[in-house]
DNA sequence: GTTATAGGTGAGCGATCAATCACTCTGGAC
DNA sequence: GTCCAGAGTGATTGATCGCTCACCTATAAC
């Protein structure tokens, strides 16, 4: 039997591409197809529907995203490096692939509802850090999840105002600066 | 002549809570207009298309969000209660009217790129106080554009996870969180 | 009273789009 | 050599949706 693998793969690139650049309504079963350089019959071999697709491209990149956080702190033992770590990856990993978190920021809305029990999120993974370092005495107390998306928010939007282009300076050249104020948000000097 | 300007405003108010609850593309003009109680041609009198109707609400309830900020901070002189003063107003306005700051978190991709010149924005509002602040030496350097984004990022993050239910107290209990966050983005105490 | 104008109506049109399905092709199993 | 199943195709379809337009109504100007 052939392998339908690479085929898949063709048409999650392909999805990826237009959903970043046009919005997912915007895109039809037909550019897919076309961007993908195959027939629009064969999307329906790999899933149910679009909106199928859709939740499948963004739980399967949202999580891999956490995951790489994940592993990347894994050896840091400070909280501070592990925020600085974290940072600089995403960073690396926004200027390397564009499409992707464009794509995730734009679709959060209306997954984020639906994200299942037992996913490993970034939101999750700085959480997790938090906690931990909460526990260690190493910042100060309150409630983990204000703490991860205050920390997820200073380094996400100006991520969504460098795609809109209202940032004048690439964002990689923020690094340093974010790092800094992710620190201020938990109270590190 | 009769006035079409309570019809505008019915048909602004029902377009607002179906974008907030069901998302722009899954509206349709047939729901705003049963929404609104008239005529799905009536919409047609006061909005050229459904793009119009959205760009029109974003612009004018972007616009005065910012307008809202900037008269709040006018008499405050140091950047520390400035930035507190906005963001208790974000809080109360966001508790008051959740599905206004739904569609403005939702539809701010695809709308950013096409804010015109002269419109005051929040981010704008931000800016020129941060812009103030470093001129008077109250804070440190940087591109204020950034600052800008952290701060709001701080803010509106967590509001994006309190609308999809991923935070367990209501949003404005963290008021005063936020505030000691995005001073800490600043390098204030 | 006549005319003009703006606001309101809703059946219907044209276009679009997601999804289907009958069919073909390919390559391993036997 | 035959059979089968998974992969791929693309014309077709049914439904939907944005928008129009011929018509109606209410008010204002004269």
């Amino acid at each position: 039997m052939r392998d339908g693998s690479a085929t898949r793969e063709k048409i999650n690139q392909a999805a990826l591409e237009l959903f970043a650049r046009k919005g997912v309504a915007e895109t039809t079963t037909r550019d897919i197809a076309g961007g993908a350089g195959i027939a629009e019959g064969t999307i329906y071999r790999h899933y149910k529907s679009k909106d199928e697709l859709v939740r499948s491209l963004f739980l399967s990149l949202y999580s891999e995203q956490g995951e790489l956080l994940a592993v990347q702190i894994r050896d840091e033992s400070g909280i501070k490096e592990q925020i600085a770590v974290m940072i600089q990856l995403f960073c690396r990993l926004f200027d390397e692939n564009r499409p992707l978190f464009t794509f995730l920021l734009l679709t959060q809305h209306g997954q984020l509802e639906r994200v299942p029990d037992g996913i490993v999120t970034p939101v999750g993974v700085i959480r997790e850090a938090i906690t931990c370092a909460q526990a260690a005495g190493q910042i100060r107390k309150g409630d983990p999840d204000l703490l991860a998306a205050m920390v997820l928010g200073v380094v996400v939007q100006p991520a969504v105002f460098s795609v809109y282009g209202r940032l004048k300076q690439p964002y990689q050249d923020f690094s340093a600066e974010l790092v800094q104020a992710a620190w201020g948000v938990l109270g590190l000097s």
